[in-house]
DNA sequence: AAATTTTTGCAAATGATTTGCATTTGAAGG
DNA sequence: CCTTCAAATGCAAATCATTTGCAAAAATTT
């Protein structure tokens, strides 16, 4: 299943290979208790410092992205490898953004400024055609490597 | 300085006025404790919570802009109205995008989505020309926590 | 300036995330 | 397998940003 190898120096457990197995699940990027919740429902047994301690130990390695989405005061976490996304700010349904447009626009950054990009994130605030015909107000987004 | 006009039902008080003019001579988004240290810096008196209020409120009207930048926890604030920039991660110096590319992008996803596009935030992580001479190899250490 | 409504400050409460520590587990080697 | 030791875990307590209740203070309105 998950087949994500782990930084050097690192062993494999049961419940950081849920956690890996998770994030590859799901498209969008889960809160820390979602991910302990999931897990625990599973029959996988784990504590949320256990489920914060791997996220962010894969986040400084880089195999995981942490970020809030619009509106949210809890991070989000999901594999550094996923694809941008765009949700409705009504019903929250995800579309997956095929190309990225990014890719232009960072040759005219490097070119212009000089700067070395690193990383990206782009958040876009939208309502799905189903939601603009009701009424409509919310957001949301994408992240990339 | 322009004051930014205040909706309906809000009352004009020091503590506001001065927050929003902060808000609006820093180019970046800044932390609720920053804002509260520097007005008080200034002699404005304020409290911590009244400053969390008004972004709050400021933000639920639209008028502010709250978001969390990679690898930190609390959220800046900043007026809805500002321009994307670029933020270097060695300096932190910053650098402002005049055309943002997105309004292709814009287009593109309300033709193949369907989507009605509220608004838009990008996040582009960075090492400018003159940090990217002398830190570049130890750029690791500033990512990690 | 009195009446009414909004704001503020303070302190206490919340809620997400982190951490200390004793115990368990995984990987490596014998 | 069996031992060893660093790495990982669970639990509880600690942190830290943000929120909230309430009485007092400030803005508008009358």
């Amino acid at each position: 299943m998950a087949n994500i190898k782990l930084p050097e120096g690192y062993k494999t457990t049961k419940q950081r290979q849920a956690i890996l197995q998770l994030l590859e699940e799901n498209v969008v990027p889960m809160h820390a208790e979602d991910i302990y919740l999931k897990l625990k429902e599973k029959g996988i047994e784990l504590s949320l410092s256990t489920v914060y301690r791997n996220l962010d130990m894969l986040q400084r390695k880089g195999l995981v992205v942490k970020a809030y989405m619009l509106n949210e005061d809890k991070a989000r976490f999901g594999l550094a490898s996923k694809k941008n996304y765009l949700v409705c700010q009504e019903c929250r349904k995800i579309v997956i953004i095929d190309n990225c447009p990014f890719e232009k626009f960072k040759e005219e950054l490097i070119e212009v400024h000089g700067f070395d990009i690193l990383g990206h994130s782009i958040e876009v605030y939208g309502v799905c055609p189903e939601c603009k015909s009701k009424v409509s107000q919310n957001f949301e987004s994408s992240q990339n490597k």
